[in-house]
This record gives structure tokens, C-alpha cells and sequence, in this order.
DNA sequence: GCCCATTTGTGCGTATGTATT
DNA sequence: CAATACATACGCACAAATGGG
């Protein structure tokens, strides 16, 4: 077994696997840069040029980073730095809570981690509520109780009642976890058949005794409710999914 | 076939194209497929033919798919059905904390998430623990101790520590979660100075006391010891960023 | 509205590196 | 060691989209 020099002295040395080393490049050009969200990356053949590599190996780099949404392609116009958001995340898991064959464990796993998250967090977020949020959190059941009286699902309410009430604590990132997980969930959830909810009237007393116990600066109280709302969640989970097996 | 209306400019971009319709027929054809992680997917030729594009249209739709390790691609070997991880996650926060220029504030958010998340799963996981486990904790917990008398730093105890600790939950996605966020956590740290723990000592004390309080059935005393832990580390964190503004 | 330059998207051919048999 | 199968990389040509004159 020789070890002998893998590149012949009249080649240029090629590092091996260059995708991976062109993507890093590309990572590091942008932090190097102080270049942030919405900024205009070099156009494919400056980047070509300026990493010494064809425009393919540019282009699959640049696939990679759209994926985890550290770049922004668009066609015909340029390539700009990218909001660097969760939908990776959103995505990964999706397909994730589908290619294991057992759907009730898994969305049970993101359920849990919810539940922790947003029963942690409300007692974080009791005291920093103001009377300003709390009518809007208010307005928003209200707002459900309207769509459930008139048969409609309010999916965006109960998606903007959870991001209002975190919204003080200003936690970027929980907040758009939250929402990651959120989008799995019902994406999963509507990936098979239980879109409907039994009983809305419930939901939204479940989300009124969160803003009950909120206004009354009940922290415990918020927290049972919190609680409870998972609960119905959870038992909704588990008979679709005894339904569908 | 049916042509798709045109999507508001709010819409990514990679959903419409071709390149996002290769991505998602491939994700469609391993679950069609029920096909699992580290099953082989047809070659990239038989994928061209398959779904009617070339083969840089492929190889780029396999990138995106391998930065979300949904496909496991091996040089001149083949391709196979990724493990679906969140290292997805862990490259996006990473390169997230990198770029917005404020390392203190996106590092908080971390922080917080994680003391959200363990604060609330320790009390869940109080009563699932057995003596093995707490054994195994101790013995952890004296391997620290041990370490910080030589002087070695500890950052694969500290994180085996919190992976053991909620084990008996059974949740494979919360294990995940928070391994994300300690690799993205350290790997921001490790990107700037200061890697040294200033009291390896106090950190070795704070799991013992956490060990003590589980050993106890105290619930409430272990989520407290988990809180002081991230008091800890938060104390860590704005010496350093203060001492390197 | 049309044309045109710029930029990204797609397709094809070819050579090379890598792992299995 | 040779043959085979496959991914990796490069270069070129053309199509499609965008924005501006």
C-alpha cells in the first residue's frame, strides 16, 4: 500500500468533496461580508470565478444553502441572502412524522414538546402582559367562538392566539419554533383525514379560561388551562388516530 | 395535469419551480415507497428517466434533499434515505447566531428555550426515573468532578448528563431538540472565545444538586436545581459577550 | 407594448474520482 | 489487478424569467 501524492504535480489540488467546501465558502463569504437577509450575493459566474469551481458545483452549493433557507434564488433576477427562518425544520419534520409508519408516536413526541414549551413559557409571560394584549387575545376568542357558531375551523385564530400571547416575551426564535411546530402538526394532521374538530365550543372555552386566568394574574390557574388546552388536543390526537388504525 | 395559479410574490419560490417539484416527487417516491432510513434510491439516471429531467436537475434536487438529511448521498457508492435528523436545524441556528450581529441577544434565546424546556420536562421525567438511572447520573456527575480536578473541560459529560436525564420520557424528538440546541449553543461559543468553564467546581455542584433533589422525589427542589444550572450558564454567557463587546 | 441585457434554470456531453465485485 | 457501477466535476448551449430602456 503506497501512500504516494494523490495529485499529480501539473493538476491544481482539488480538495475533495468541493460541493461541501464551496457551500461553506459561500456561508463564510456571506458572514465575512456583515451581509444580512435580503442582501444580493455575487451572481453565479462571480461566485464561479471568485471560488475557482464550475457553475454546476456553484449552483448544487446553492441548492443546499436554499434548503436550510440561508440563500434566496430567484429565477432570473439574483441570488440574495436568505431569512435563515425554520422551514428546514418544518420540512425535515414533516417528512419525518410521515416516513415512520407509526404517526400517532411521533405527532404525540411534537405534542409534548408543545406542551412543555407553551406551559413553561405562559408563566414566563403572565406578568408581562398588558391589559392591551389581553383584549386582543380576547377579540381573538371571541373571533373563534364566531367561526365555530357559523361551522367554520379557525386554524389561524388558534395559530395567532398562541404567537400573540408569547409575543411579549420578546423570543424571536421561540416564537418561530412554536410555529414550526404548529405548521408540522396540523400539515401531518391534514396529510390524513381529522381536519374537523368535534367540538369547537370546547376549544374555544379551553382558550377563554387561558385569558381568564391571565387577567386575574392567576399564574397556576394559566397553567392548568395551558394544560387542559393539550388535553383536548391530545385526546383528539389519539381517537383519530384509534379511528384511522 | 393541472396548471397551478399564479402564487402571491409572499410564497417561496422553491415550491413552483421545477427544482422544488424534483424535490418534492422524490420525498413523494420514498413514501410512496415506504422506503426507510438507509434504504438505497434509484441512481441518478434511473431518477432522470423516472421523472423526466436531466441530470443536473436531479443532482440539484438531491442537494437540497442532503442539506435537510432527508437523502444520505455517498460518493460513488449511491444514494440512500437520510436519517432525517435536525442537523438541519442545528446548521440553520448556527449560521442564524453567526450572522445577526448581536451574539448576546440570539444566544439568550437559545438559553431561554432550553431552560423552558428542561425546566418543564425534568418534573415530567421526576417519577420516571429509576435507581439505575440516577446511578448512571452519579456516576456522571463524579466523572465531572473528576475532570474539572485535572483541569479538563467537561462538554460531552455536561451533554451526556442531559440526554440520560430525560431518556425514560421516550421522546426521540425532544433528545434531538435539545442536542440541537447545545451543538449550536457551544458551536457559537466556540466560534468566539471563551471556551473555559471560569468554575468547573460550581457546574459540577449544580448536577449533583439536581441528581440530590431527583434522588429525593423532589420535584419541586429539581426544577429549581435545573433553574440555578441556567442561572449558571446565563451568567457564563454575558460575562463573555461583555468582556468581548 | 416591444426589445434587450442580465441572471437563473435546464439539458447534454465528457472526463475523473471512488467504492464494490 | 481489472472490470464495473456510480457519483463528482467541468464546460457549453439554450430556455425562461426579470427588470429596464
Amino acid at each position: 500500500m503506497s501512500e504516494e501524492p494523490r495529485f499529480p504535480a501539473g493538476l491544481p489540488a482539488r480538495d475533495r468533496r468541493v460541493g461541501g467546501q464551496v457551500q461553506g465558502a459561500i456561508k463564510q463569504l456571506i458572514l465575512d461580508s456583515r451581509l444580512g437577509p435580503g442582501d444580493p450575493l455575487p451572481t453565479e459566474a462571480e461566485l464561479m470565478d471568485a471560488l475557482g469551481v464550475s457553475r454546476n458545483s456553484v449552483r448544487e452549493a446553492l441548492k443546499g444553502l436554499q434548503a436550510l433557507d440561508i440563500v434566496e434564488i430567484r429565477h432570473g433576477y439574483g441570488t440574495y441572502v436568505g431569512q435563515a427562518s425554520l422551514t428546514p425544520l418544518v420540512d425535515g419534520l414533516t417528512f419525518r412524522t410521515l416516513a415512520r409508519h407509526e404517526d400517532a408516536h411521533a405527532l404525540g413526541e411534537i405534542l409534548q414538546i408543545r406542551e412543555v414549551l407553551e406551559e413553561g413559557l405562559i408563566r414566563r409571560v403572565a406578568t408581562a402582559l398588558g391589559e392591551p394584549e389581553l383584549d386582543a387575545l380576547e377579540d381573538l376568542v371571541e373571533r373563534m367562538a364566531e367561526a365555530g357558531r357559523a361551522g367554520r375551523p379557525f386554524p389561524e385564530l388558534d395559530r395567532a392566539f398562541h404567537e400573540l400571547l408569547y409575543r411579549p416575551l420578546g423570543n424571536t426564535l421561540v416564537a418561530q419554533l412554536l410555529g414550526a411546530f404548529w405548521n408540522v402538526f396540523h400539515r401531518v394532521a391534514l396529510a390524513q383525514d381529522w381536519t374537523e374538530d368535534p367540538s369547537p365550543e370546547r376549544t374555544v372555552r379551553r382558550h377563554r379560561d387561558i385569558v381568564t386566568a391571565l387577567r386575574a394574574r392567576d399564574v397556576a390557574a394559566a397553567q392548568r388551562a395551558m394544560a387542559d388546552h393539550f388535553r383536548g388536543i391530545e385526546a383528539r390526537a389519539v381517537r383519530a388516530t384509534r379511528g384511522v388504525g
